[in-house]
DNA sequence: GTTTTGCAGATTGTCAACAAAAACCTTTTG
DNA sequence: CAAAAGGTTTTTGTTGACAATCTGCAAAAC
């Protein structure tokens, strides 16, 4: 007699200050409200959630333990801040999990998945064309998240989510210009394509390589961005102070 | 000026109370003191530690977090039973990954670091031959974990030492056999032969192969396990009570 | 003028107490 | 005798307070 109790019920079952809290910050971190590096007051915080420090304080080891913050001790949590080539091995590790998911869908995924991915391409399409990139990168994130949970392995669904919420940790990526967009479009279309017709080497290549080449432009861009700072900071010695 | 600080002096400056709490109960955990499902008391802990509740709910979350227990809200938290299922998906996981870590060691492996791999096996042999599967055990998570670590990726290295830490949460694995080992032996020279030879296609497979034959081990074991369990609850309740 | 020292304020680490929920045991009732 | 009711005890959730540490600034020493 408990099932399909009132959401409101199951909703105060399930969560304490705790986790509501470790929710709330995850949230505004990973939407950018506190940039990587910052600092995290647990008065402050606890204040502003109208709630004391203890439930900060647990909260802030959940994050700690997922990899979105960094405690140092006597000195406090910060925003982690994931260096370039941290996240280069997060594209490494999850090309190999790509691989997987390719070979995977292509053997076990439905006629049903296969129409849903091809729909969801298909938006991106319309996304590229209307050259509205906030919301590509909305649909590339579903997109993949998807694939990898019509696997039906938990664990890799857990695993690969942990992973992405790092990555968006990393330096926020340009968005994509429209070149790269369509270059990425095809490449998705590609993957489908592997996919619907069972060819599961195929998929797994298809889909390593997008990662790769995800991974190539964040390297791209690095360079891209070291460089316009330093010239500026070398303007900046010579010029004026700020 | 602050390198190379006193020991102590490093340790105080990164351990906090809930941190080293923290460690110690997830070393009772995965050296079996608590067993899975048991129920871990807050206060009974902090008293054993001579620290008060706070520390003891941080460690928690953390542990939480880390897979390693379940919090139930008003009821405590419990050290978490991994079940089959999950426990053969975190092996279908682990194959992806291992199959990876094969090949980039074919490609990357210095002979310096075959040399240390194949000193392991030969380790693992003397084991065998002297019948003590406790060691052979030890020896097996060391060399799995060393080729892991060998790869240079810390996200992988994270990610694999988190799945195996629950999986050793999963229902305590009978040591293996002699002939059991004798086949993993022959194995794991495969894969150092297929690594050494810088084989990468081989040593994947050969990796991957060889968590496949672990998961399939799983399999038979869980069966056998539960036809005996449920032939002695029939009897059970056939026979005496108890 | 630069460095060092000492102090004040703020922040974190830890603890003990209170409130609320669950578990347990006794008693009562059918 | 089983099951329900009620009260007691235990355990968890949350809070506020206190101690330890860090940070920044200003005064003193060199």
């Amino acid at each position: 007699m408990n099932a399909a109790l009132h959401p409101t019920i199951a909703l105060l079952q399930s969560s304490s200050l705790t986790t509501v809290v470790q929710q709330e910050i995850e949230r505004a971190i990973l939407v950018g409200d506190y940039a990587p590096g910052s600092k995290l007051n647990e008065a402050a915080l606890a204040e502003k959630m109208g709630v004391s420090r203890g439930p900060v304080r647990e909260a802030f080891r959940m994050l700690d333990e997922a990899g979105l913050v960094r405690t140092e001790k006597n000195r406090g949590v910060f925003v982690r801040a994931i260096p370039i080539d941290e996240a280069l091995e997060i594209f490494d590790l999850r090309a190999a999990m790509d691989d997987w998911v390719g070979k995977r869908l292509a053997v076990c995924i439905s006629d049903e998945q296969v129409k849903e991915i091809k729909a969801m391409v298909a938006e991106m399409d319309k996304a590229v064309k209307a050259q509205d990139a906030r919301q590509y990168h909305v649909l590339n994130l579903k997109f993949h998240d998807r694939m990898v949970e019509m696997v039906g392995n938990r664990k890799l669904t857990d695993t690969y989510r942990r992973l992405i919420k790092e990555l968006s940790l990393f330096r926020r990526q340009n968005l994509a210009d429209v070149v790269l967009m369509r270059t990425f479009l095809s490449e998705h279309k590609q993957i489908v394509k592997a996919i619907a017709s069972r060819d599961a080497q195929a998929a797994g290549q298809a889909m390593f390589d997008h990662v790769m080449q995800s991974k190539q432009r964040t390297i791209d861009n690095d360079l891209r961005q070291r460089a316009t700072a330093t010239a500026a900071a070398a303007s900046g010695s010579a010029g004026s102070g700020r």
